[in-house]
This record gives structure tokens, sequence and C-alpha cells, in this order.
DNA sequence: AACCAGGACGTGA
DNA sequence: TCACGTCATGGT
């Protein structure tokens, strides 16, 4: 109840965020924090292709642990050295150019072991012939823990999986809704449990999640200043 | 000049 | 399970 009441807060305070941003779109989208380009507004007809969906995958494990200006940047290095975004092309450029691909992701930091990561994804996809992965089948690849699946199931097919990030994990336990420890699967179940089961939802909830937290909760106390949420504390 | 970023993994209690 | 160290570059 209260989950879905903040919901809509956040989204009339902020908008239409237009997750998953891709950088070969170019629509009206002047934005916001730390972010450059891609997104897509109150469009959720993504992705529209499979190079589309790989760049999302792709995009899901540079992100870990780091910001998206970074990523942005790799992706726009891997753009200069392939062909196109097609997995069976990403994975040429691995075999072929190593070092070259290893070089455009570095600005995204942990760069050895997400080249790797990269890898263990590339295989698992290829052997997957077009089906939609299981969230245990994800779970089973080296460099894929619980929110990099679940983002790759919301963002990249379109399944009812709500992410759960850190920023997720501060504003809801500052709330008061959780338990500062709280395991991620219980704070998952305590988002899909409170909204309507919709992919729209989930993907919107999430974007306006990390906006507002990237706004509140990056420096200690956390929330301290979130005027915003303030009347839904418990 | 610490501290954080749209985490995940391996280890040892 | 759970707490902690490790991976690393770029911002503020």
């Amino acid at each position: 109840m209260t989950i879905e009441k903040i919901y809509n807060v956040l989204l009339e305070k902020y908008s239409y965020q237009g997750w998953w941003p891709l950088i070969h779109y170019k629509g009206n989208n002047s934005r916001k924090t730390g972010a450059i380009n891609g997104y897509h507004p109150k469009d959720y007809d993504f992705p529209k292709d499979e190079e589309e969906r790989f760049e999302i995958i792709l995009g899901s494990i540079l992100v870990q642990n780091t910001s998206w200006t970074s990523v942005e940047k790799a992706l726009l290095n891997i753009d200069k050295i392939t062909i196109d975004f097609k997995p069976k092309n990403i994975l040429k450029i691995l075999e072929n150019d190593f070092d070259s691909f290893k070089e455009a992701v570095r600005c995204t930091g942990y760069y050895n072991q997400k080249v790797n990561y990269i890898y263990n994804v590339l295989d698992f996809y290829m052997d997957l012939n077009g089906e939609v992965p299981t969230r245990k089948e994800l779970l089973k690849v080296k460099g894929v823990g619980n929110e990099t699946a679940d983002s790759i199931l919301l963002y990249g097919y379109k399944q009812e999986e709500f992410v759960v990030d850190a920023y997720t994990k501060r504003i809801f336990s500052f709330l008061g809704h959780v338990k500062e420890k709280n395991s991620y699967l219980k704070m998952k179940k305590l988002f899909e449990d409170g909204l309507p089961v919709d992919y729209k939802v989930y993907q919107e909830y999430h974007a306006l999640i990390v906006e507002h937290g990237k706004k509140y909760y990056i420096n200690k106390p956390y929330g301290r200043n979130d005027d915003l949420l303030k009347d839904f504390k418990l």
C-alpha cells in the first residue's frame, strides 16, 4: 500500500525516467543526474532488437558498483571497435582483439574481472538460442548476482522482476519499511507484493529510486535532507 | 584527499 | 547465513 503510494510521489516529482538508456537512442531526452543520453521516457517498448538487448546486458555488468557516465563511455568505446552489438560480433572482438576490448571497458573499473564476466555472459547467451533465461540460470553465471540478473530480466526481457540496489536499501530502511540488513530477496518481495505485476511499473520505480537516491542518499546520514519522503517514515 | 559509484565473489567464522 | 576483504577507475 505505502510502497505503491511512494511510487506515485516519486513519479509525480521526477516524472518518467526512460530506463534503460541505450547509446544509439536519439530522442528528446536532455537529462539529469550523472546521465548523458539514451533515455526514452514513457516508451517501454525496449529492447527493440537483439543488439539493444545485448547492450543492456553488457551495461548491467559494466555498471556494477560504477557510475553510468563511465559505463556510457565504455559502451561508446566498444561501439568504435565493433560492427554492432550483436553478441556474435562482440564475441569476435573478445577473441580477436582482447586487449582492445579490455582497454575499452577500463574506465568502468574492475575491468579485469568484468571482461571475464562479459565472456561468461556471452557464452551463456549463445546457448540460449533466443530463449528467455530463468533467474536461476542467470545466477549460475559467474559475474551475475541478484541485482544484475534482475536488471537483465526486467530491462532486457520485460520480465516482472523487481531490481533492488544500494539506494533501495538505504531509502526504505531510512523510512522504516525494512531492517538495515535485510536480504536481497526479502526486499525484492516487499516491492513485488506491494505493486501491480507490471514490468513498466517495476522499470519506472527502480529508475525513480536511483534518481531519488542520488539526490538524498549519497552522504551519511542517509536521508537527512529527504524532504520528499519524510512524511512516509514509519 | 578521503569517499562513493545503478555489485559480485571468495573466504572464514 | 553473515561479515569482511578484494577487485580499480573516475567524480566530487
